[in-house]
RNA sequence: CAAGUAAACCGGGUGACCGCCUCGAUUUAUUUCGGGGAGGAAAGUCCGAGCUCCACCGGGCAUGAUGCUGGGUAACACCCAGGAGGGGUGACCCUACGGAAAGUGCCACAGAAACAUACCGCCCCGAUGAAUAAUCGGGGCAAGGGUGAAAUGGUGAGGUAAGAGCUCACCAGCGGUCGGGUGACCGGCCGGCUGGGCAAACCCCAUCAGGAGCAAGACCGAAUAGAGGGACAAAGGGACGCCCGGCCUAUCCCCGGGUUGGUCGCUUGACCCUUCCGGUAACGGAAGGGCUAGAUAGAUGGUCACCGUCCUUCCUUUGGGAAGGGCACAGAACUCGGCUUACAGGUUUACUUGGCUC
RNA sequence: CGGGGUGUGGCGCAGUCUGGUUUAGCGCGCAGCGUUUGGGACGCUGAGGUCGGAGGUUCAAAUCCUCUCACCCCGA
């Protein structure tokens, strides 16, 4: 498997890691939304040179266990998918979540941050990770 | 072989590639190399401690907790051993298990009576009467009936007008005494026969508790607004409440404003492993060896292959093989000791009962 | 991390402190009947409760005790 080092990807933590909560709150406040049944993103330009990332998983979804494993799926995910630079993104897991799987995930991760225009290249329907 | 009891333990494995956190080297560099990276419950936060701060100490009250005995422990509501009571054919298991002659209170309905009692009754005497019938009057009794969750020792025999521990035997309980045991308690003998329940009702007795918590606390940095209001020197304050004594202190309370960044605390500890010694055991001691997670929107992940295991379907040369799906409960947040609760499946040891075979 | 509270018919609440005859009650809602030409309102009648769950104490538990589950609210 080819690693994904796009323009947006790869590193989830240290500066590309959204954390204060002031910075999610602007985020929450004026951001821009995406939906579907598992995920709910929310955008917002920086005026960095770099996207940053935030994940929003609330006691509603699961047991610790559950809302670690969200977590972390949502973002191997962001690591292997290149994006615009320049934005605040918060990704919240909904409820349905909890049931899916890497692939699904992933799959409603791309279509919406393509419908966000955030996504960089072609989106083929297709996951990089299952190859 | 089947059913069961108790205890201890595991709780998927191996490899490849791409990542995350951290420690140590290295580097101009978050560069490169090497090491480490969730649990038996990490959980619930129900107890107990360490540690830190509140200058401090003592006494009393209040409040709370514990509650058979002895031991273990830093401590405990925990653990071990023992006693008593209860359950099981048994291995074994369960128990908030101090005090009801210190006092107060409560026992609905039913019932005569739930604290002192006689409803239906039983018996004797007297009167009326033919009467050992019935009625009335006086007295005795608590066996039988009935009510109730509970009615004042139980069963049997003697005894009596009828009865009653009135007497006797056994059992239960109480008191005394002797013996055993550190003790809970156990055993023997003697005695008079002896009058409920509830302290998870108030309470009494014994023992133990100062408070707050790692967002404790220490340092660095940033930011802002206080002559705002009140208390006063025989006063006020001293980190849950009240009182007293000593001691300390110069301030204390209310309202308003700012910051909520970084470093430390933060992992070597009542620690783990092995052997030996003491102890029935919990546990303690000695020697040797080991270092075993430290995140902060919170690291321990993703994909693939093979193996293990379970289920379903299919094939079969009955040995097995193939495909698909699944593999529990659950995620460290200052650290320990416990308790409680959740948990697919599996392993080992000891023992019990029943069947079969030798 | 610490502290506090709630759980009772479909919904919102009493009752729990001080255990029992108070048939576990009230309002809204629901069903039926009456009234009306019909509906509403009103009147009458009725259905509907493992008192969050599991143990225990007691003769007796929604009530007392222990454990447990879910939800909510504070403080730092």
């Amino acid at each position: 498997m080819v690693p994904l080092i796009g323009p947006g990807g790869a590193a989830v933590r240290g500066e590309q890691h959204l954390t204060r909560k002031k910075e999610f709150d602007l985020v929450y406040n004026e951001g821009k939304t995406w939906a579907d049944r598992e995920i709910v993103v929310k955008a917002l330009p920086n005026g960095l040179e770099l996207s940053r990332y935030g994940f929003t998983v609330s006691r509603r979804v699961g047991n610790a266990v559950v809302r670690n494993r969200v977590k972390r799926l949502l973002r191997e995910i962001i690591r292997q998918t290149p994006l615009q630079p320049g934005w605040d993104i918060i990704f919240i897991a909904r409820t349905t979540a909890a049931e899916a799987d890497f692939n699904n995930l992933g799959e409603s991760v791309r279509k919406l941050l393509l419908q966000a225009g955030l996504f960089v290249g072609e989106y083929e329907g297709v996951s990089p990770g299952a190859n």
